[in-house]
RNA sequence: GGGCCUGUGGCGGAAUGGUAGACGCUGCAGACUUAAAAUCUGUUGUCCGUAUGGACGUGCCGGUUCGAGCCCGGCCAGGCCCACCA
């Protein structure tokens, strides 16, 4: 046994000669064949977590592998480094968001870097810096131009603590994630990018991206909501016992209607408005009961509970709404389950055919007449529920006997002929709202003028920078408590002006940062758009993107539409982002409590004679379940503390070992130890071995068996690592590891066998464990580096075998196994299967009916 | 309510319709050691049996097939996402 591996050591001087060689730095090559992979750049919180160590390893080893397979691999790192938790630390310790934002930049960077990414740093970025947010600047008064970015009144959701817009991931059951304050709807101007109108190619490029998850393209596909209707109008009529002058106004108007259920129309039975539709004010303002009514509509929550339990409620407003076929009337009510921002805040109701109309009527004594009725109709009705299944349409004239599909187009094609409605596409997608009242963020490059208007930023005069000196003494937005700041004279008549004060929502920045790797030094543009056509090509985006599987919806469709809408306006050709895209799996842990039900650290608990206690009172704790790593919950482990102990390279082969990427991951001290050993055990095991000159020509049966294994595990890995089934690659590397450690050489032919096992060997870790790799590459006799060292190939001549070992099953049970010759006969087959003792045995007194024989697979006997 | 995913040993997980449990963790036994750690060897699905061996076994019920963890139908359980979306 040689000497121990001095991992520190060892990781350190690697590092040091990648650095030094700048072996990661990539420039454009047309030469070869690009590869871009990427992971979610990390927002600078202050230390990185596992799940971090996890995401960066995964995009690692893709990194590592494809630089070996002879791609141009650009694999950079930067920081997304807006956001509000640099601002509560200003709160909490005074301290400048920009300070303790660029400190946990530069701890993060060497955290990360001791992990030995493969990382070209000198691409690298913070979008908190002015270099980078001014192309922002410039793109949002492009985007303008384009009429892509607007300003717009529109309902926000308002914490009335913190004086400050919140993002709808930002309320949590009704109130404010960080006061704990009900969230208040307020009408605000907001500047908003028209989303929507990418909505359709958003949707049906979805699918293109064949290397997504599906899950994620359902996500977003649900997200954006297409659906295809009619809206129509339907006129109002007074009611007989109307009586506020202000109502008589309203007959004679129509309400426009939106349904995807245009073939039920002949089973309305009520109409029913949104709360805050302009119409139902109209109708209903004054009568007794309504304002007691939309006050009990506000008082109802928006968590799922309450949403579940809240009972349908409406309010009749006297009003008769005419059927625009039947011409019969309906009554309208202003109901609480209508929403205003989807369709048209109106709807028709049909208790039959939709479980909430059934809800509804069946409260308010509404008739319930089917109108689809389903192929078995022995025991339908709808008196219970309603049905929503397939069926032939009833009870409604021209329709009657056809499918609700041809029914669907006959009402539409009717009132588009009698120009009373039209077939139209609605979606859920909303426009993006991106103005926050908040100091940590782009500002946005506006200036107000009593006379102008809103006035774009000149060109010349961005970009429009943060002021350093700020306080957060007073609640709200810093920016327009500023003193001077704001102030300015307006660009086109020179008269005293006012600087927008609310800045980006900090997904813009995260929007394009894929483009601004390419070129990010750049002053003039966002990116170079021949270095980005290189790395983003029209048809292809980033190869590979790595991330968690939270941001389905919200980066991965913003950062969709950006890319398209920057398409549009000339700064690049791509189409599409990413390319590839890879949501892994969470990192989870056993948590742990004192006796008093505080969460404790996996530190702070230690096995003692098969009970648990706390490592200071020593008295008992209790094992909970495994749950996502939290801070809250205390269940954390630092990676800093792990890569001291145990090294770089033992920490990425446990976190590739055993999970599959996508699942999550159990960090267990067992299995960061049993990594730590293997690296160990590896590096004595290789070191102390007897490599000697080789002869490939004389060539041992066990010669041919240990390359048989290289070659089958080179295949193998190799599809492993395209497949990101990291945890087989493990596996196949470690049965390898076996195979070849104890081999035995005795001549030439053995040393050349087992001289390739071990080279191969080496090179194949590199993308897991890279240093140890360097290490053993140089110690087993090789002068060059091994990051430049190609992937090895395999040949199928090599992996074929003489013989075959194969099960034999009687009536499908197995009952032995025979070594065949790899080209046996079905007859050779079915004599040594049969001479099995075993096998006869299972077929005594019963007659041979079939004798299957599937060459390199199975035999099959079957006896009755 | 809608959509999606997952159920395999003590644990994480392998398995183009063809020898279920690769590989690893844990446990057990042994070698080495004054001792421990590391390392090495063996063993580790359950039940019956001293043993050759046998029975059972991939959430449950059924189907297709010579053959099903895998395909089909119906259940059960757990998880994730969306949600009064007309």
């Amino acid at each position: 046994m040689s000497e121990r591996y001095n991992i520190r050591e060892s990781e350190q001087k690697w590092r040091g000669k990648w650095a030094e060689a700048e072996s990661f730095a990539v420039s454009e090559d047309t030469t070869k064949e690009k590869y871009y992979v990427l992971e979610m750049f990390p927002y600078p919180s202050g230390r990185i977590h596992v799940g971090h160590v996890r995401n960066y390893t995964l995009g690692d080893v893709v990194a590592r592998y494809k630089r070996a397979q002879g791609f141009n691999v650009m694999h950079p790192m930067g920081w997304d480094a807006f956001g509000l938790p640099a601002e509560n630390a200003a709160i909490e310790r005074g301290e400048h968001p920009a300070k303790w934002t660029h400190e946990n930049i530069d701890t993060m960077r060497v955290q990360l870097k001791s992990m030995g990414l493969s990382i070209d740093w000198s691409r690298e970025f913070a979008t908190c810096d002015p270099e980078y947010y001014v192309h922002e600047q410039r793109m949002f008064l492009k985007f303008l131009d384009k009429g892509i970015a607007y300003r717009k009144e529109s309902i926000v959701n308002w914490d009335p603590v913190d004086n400050t817009v919140l993002a709808n991931e930002q309320v949590i059951d009704g109130c404010g994630w960080r006061t704990g304050a009900p969230v208040e709807r307020r009408r605000l101007n907001q500047w908003s990018l028209k989303i929507t109108d990418y909505a359709e190619e958003l949707l049906s490029s979805l699918d293109t991206l064949d290397r997504w998850p599906e899950k994620v393209r359902i996500m977003q596909s649900n997200w954006i909501g297409k659906s295809v209707g009619l809206q129509f109008k339907w006129d109002i009529v007074a009611s007989k016992d109307a009586t506020a002058a202000s109502a008589d106004n309203s007959a004679g108007k129509s309400i426009e209607v939106y349904t995807t259920r245009p073939d039920t129309l002949f089973g309305a039975s009520f109409m029913a408005l949104a709360p805050d539709h302009p119409t139902a004010k109209a109708l209903a303002e004054g009568k007794d009961g309504f304002d007691d009514f939309i006050k009990q509509c506000q008082s109802t929550g928006t968590s799922e509970a309450a949403i579940e339990k809240a009972e349908k409620i409406g309010f009749d407003t006297g009003y008769k709404a005419v059927h625009p076929v039947l011409g019969r009337e309906v009554p309208i009510y202003i109901a609480n389950f209508v929403l205003m921002d989807y369709g048209t805040g109106a709807v028709f109701g049909v208790p039959a055919h939709d479980q909430r109309d059934h809800d509804f009527a069946t409260k308010y004594n509404l008739p319930i007449l089917p109108v689809v009725i389903p192929e078995d109709a022995a025991d339908f009705s709808v008196e219970a529920e309603a049905y929503t299944g397939e069926g032939v349409l009833a009870n409604s004239q021209f329709l009657d006997g056809m499918s609700i599909t041809d029914a669907k187009a006959a009402v539409i094609a009717k009132c588009e002929e009698g120009d009373t409605g039209f077939g139209t596409t609605q979606y859920r997608l909303r426009d993006w709202g991106i103005s926050r009242q908040r100091y940590w963020g782009c500002p946005i490059p506006i200036i107000y003028c009593d006379d102008c208007g809103a006035v774009p930023v000149p060109e010349a005069d961005l970009p429009v920078s943060l002021p350093p000196e700020v306080s957060f003494d007073k609640p709200g937005n810093p920016l327009s408590h500023h003193p001077t700041w704001k102030n300015v004279p307006c660009p086109t008549c020179n008269k005293d002006a006012q600087r927008e004060t609310d800045t980006f929502d900090t997904f813009f920045e995260s929007s394009w940062y894929q483009f601004r790797y390419c070129d990010s030094k750049n002053t003039e543009l966002p990116t170079d758009k021949d270095k980005a056509a290189y790395w983003l090509p029209k048809d292809g985006g980033v190869d590979q993107y790595i991330g968690g599987v939270e941001h389905a919806v919200l980066h991965l469709l913003y950062a969709r539409f950006f890319t398209k809408a920057m398409r549009d306006c000339g700064f690049v050709v791509s189409d599409e982002p990413f390319d590839g895209l890879f949501t892994q799996g969470m990192v989870t842990h056993e948590t742990y409590q004192d006796e008093n039900g505080k969460w404790i650290l996996p530190t702070d608990a230690i096995e003692k004679d098969g009970n648990w206690v706390h490592v200071e009172t020593g008295k008992p704790v209790t094992i909970g379940p495994i749950i996502k790593m939290s801070k809250s919950k205390k269940n954390v482990i630092d990676p800093e503390e792990i890569l001291e102990t145990y090294g770089a390279d033992a920490a990425r082969l446990f976190i590739l070992s055993d999970s599959p990427p996508e699942r999550d991951l159990e960090w267990t001290e067992s299995g960061i130890e049993g990594a730590w050993r293997f690296v160990n055990r590896a590096y004595g095991a290789i070191t102390a071995m007897d490599l000697q000159a080789g002869d490939e020509s004389v060539a041992s049966d066990k010669a041919k068996d240990l390359r048989r294994l290289t070659h089958q595990t080179i295949k193998g890995v190799g599809e492993a690592i395209e497949a990101f089934a990291m945890n087989k690659a493990v596996a196949l590397l470690r049965e390898f590891y076996n195979g070849f450690t104890s081999f035995k050489p005795a001549n030439a032919g053995d040393h050349f066998a087992l001289n390739e096992a071990v080279e191969a060997f080496v090179v194949m870790i590199n993308p897991i464990m890279p240093h140890l790799a360097e290490e053993l590459w140089a110690l087993t006799g090789h002068d060059n580096m091994l990051v430049d060292q190609a992937w090895p190939s395999y040949d199928e001549a090599l992996m074929v075998s003489d013989t075959v070992t194969i099960g034999v099953q009687v009536n499908g049970k197995v009952r032995a196994t025979i070594t065949l010759p790899a080209n046996a006969d079905q007859k050779q087959a079915e004599e040594i299967a049969l001479a099995e003792e075993s096998v006869q045995r299972a077929m005594e007194g019963k007659t041979l009916r079939k004798f299957i024989f599937v060459p390199g697979r199975i035999v099959n006997v079957v006896v009755g």
